[in-house]
DNA sequence: ACCCAGGAAGCTC
DNA sequence: GAGCTTCATGGG
């Protein structure tokens, strides 16, 4: 089993920051499912031992732990009065790299919704469409492709999505006939953000998401109800803005820290309720 | 019963 | 382009 030393990485802030949605702790040990991988994660401070179900995932770089400027962002960030507490409080919290479509999936089922249901609702999505997969006896189901999902869209009945399950089986299909989410990698911010917002049931925050979780667009500044109030208490200037108005503004204040800075800020709101 | 949840789409103006 | 309404569902 390998097991590394890292610096600056925290396991539980990454894992509860709301960035990824099927795991789940058990003891001291974490489990991750991911695609088609299971990954069963421990850390004691900056011993980190973990296993993957498949030998040929990259689990530090899934991890956000191959950002070797992370040292300097976190510095950067720490500068702004709002961020102090949470960046020390969390530090060690990572961006990490999610796989573009079950990113894109995710997102789409956590519009007005909440992470215990987003849960659910993969969880339940995994378990129709996807083979089994075990790791040490911890067994779960594979993510399905937009591919397997569009082959069979009726299926998405009984998951619990609502409204967003036309907008998620939708996408499938786009996502599955002839998209390339590395072409929208290589794209300017702009652009890339433009050419998500037409798959169906995505727009400006769930774009800014995907590309911040999956893309690498470190600028992107996800504004969602959380992020909205902490940026309304906190800059007098939000206080009339609408959404898009305060991710713009947050992409100025923070530029390609925004990102991180976002996710310091969710996190910190919602555990700490902004004290 | 009432309110909110990691918002988006479809209206109107 | 900016504001308002509607959209299913589960949990507190």
């Amino acid at each position: 089993m390998p097991t590394i030393t890292a610096k600056n990485f925290s396991l539980k802030a990454t894992l509860e920051s709301g960035q990824i949605f099927r795991w789940e702790q058990q003891g001291e040990w974490h489990y991750i499912v991911t695609g088609k991988n299971i990954i069963r994660i421990r850390q004691d401070e900056e011993r980190i031992s973990y296993q993957c179900s498949s030998d040929d995932f990259d689990v530090q770089k899934f991890l956000g732990l191959k950002d070797s400027s992370y040292e300097k962002t976190l510095a950067e960030i720490s500068r702004h009065r709002q961020l102090k507490s949470a960046a020390a409080k969390y530090k060690g919290l990572r961006i990490m790299q999610q796989e573009p479509w079950e990113c894109t999936a995710s997102f789409i089922c956590s519009s007005f919704s909440n992470i215990k249901r987003i849960t659910k609702n993969l969880n339940a999505i995994a378990s129709k469409f996807g083979k089994q997969i075990k790791l040490e006896g911890y067994a779960s189901y594979a993510f399905p492709t937009a591919a397997e999902i569009a082959a069979n869209p009726a299926k998405l009945k009984g998951c619990g999505l609502g409204y967003r399950e036309k907008y998620l089986a939708e996408t499938a299909q786009k996502i599955s006939s002839g998209w390339s989410y590395s072409r929208i990698r290589r794209k300017s911010y702009e652009q890339a953000k433009k050419q998500l917002m037409k798959l169906p049931g995505v727009g400006e925050k769930v774009a800014d998401c995907i590309m911040l979780f999956s893309l690498g667009f470190t600028e992107a500044f996800p504004v969602d109800t959380w992020i909205g109030k902490a940026m309304k208490q906190e800059h007098a200037e939000c206080r009339a803005m609408s959404a898009k108005k305060t991710a713009e503004y947050g992409r100025k204040l923070f530029g390609k820290n925004a990102g991180y800075a976002q996710q310091f800020i969710y996190h910190y709101a919602r555990s700490c309720g902004g004290k």
